[in-house]
DNA sequence: GTATCGTACAACCAAATGGTTGTATATGAG
DNA sequence: CTCATATACAACCATTTGGTTGTACGATAC
């Protein structure tokens, strides 16, 4: 049940995105609710800038788009993005599973 | 059913590990076989020491771990990091999930 | 023993990252 | 119209990242 396929660049840029905890958190925010760039800039201690930044972090890697409301850009999560991530571990941990069963298999073939 | 609990800064070095397409393949190889490092270095075009640094910023996130066995050092997945992550990924696709049946519960109120 | 292999680690460098301030521009309020 | 608000974006800076080469050292091979 493959979705997509993210290229290995955009997937860089995915993990890049998470690898901040002001931006997990803005992904958090922004996919319980709609909310400003500025509201977002009045959360945390740092410029309105730097929170625009890391917005635009987020939107590169699919992780959250915008749209514009008035004069106000309500920013809002992507979680298909967040799907394609979880895809990409859980066919890590699909790997390891298949070792296991290797395993098993072979324990069951030298131990009868 | 929460596992343990990772700080922001581990979280944060998880998924930098993981934004890196070397990283990633990395740790397919070690979840799949065991390998040493210089296995590794020799599939990658890059020198050995720059695989090396893979390794540890891996290792530092808990994504692989090392063991000596005579002089080479092998290195293994590790998949319950692999899990920490996924649990992350998962709690913010909970938020959208609830999002949407609080918008249900919304819709089921107004439209009767 | 000596030579070689596998690793560790330091020093160095260019590029990317994450923050800042400053300026410009469009929208909404009064 | 004027003023304040919300955003965009450039320029700048310190730190981190991702690579390099070089040196050192323990373990194995011969």
């Amino acid at each position: 049940m493959v979705v997509y396929e993210l290229s290995e660049e955009q997937t860089n840029k995915v993990f890049r995105a998470l690898a901040d905890a002001t931006r997990r958190d803005i992904v958090r925010r922004t996919l319980h609710a709609e909310v400003s760039i500025s509201e977002l800039a009045a959360s945390y201690d740092m410029s309105f800038a730097a929170v625009q930044k890391h917005v635009a972090a987020l939107e590169a890697a699919g992780l959250v788009n915008k749209i514009a409301r008035g004069r106000e850009r309500i920013v809002r999560g992507q979680p298909d993005t967040i799907r394609h991530a979880q895809e990409l571990l859980s066919s890590l941990e699909d790997i390891w599973r298949q070792r296991i069963s290797r395993l098993d298999d072979f324990l069951a073939d030298e131990t009868p």
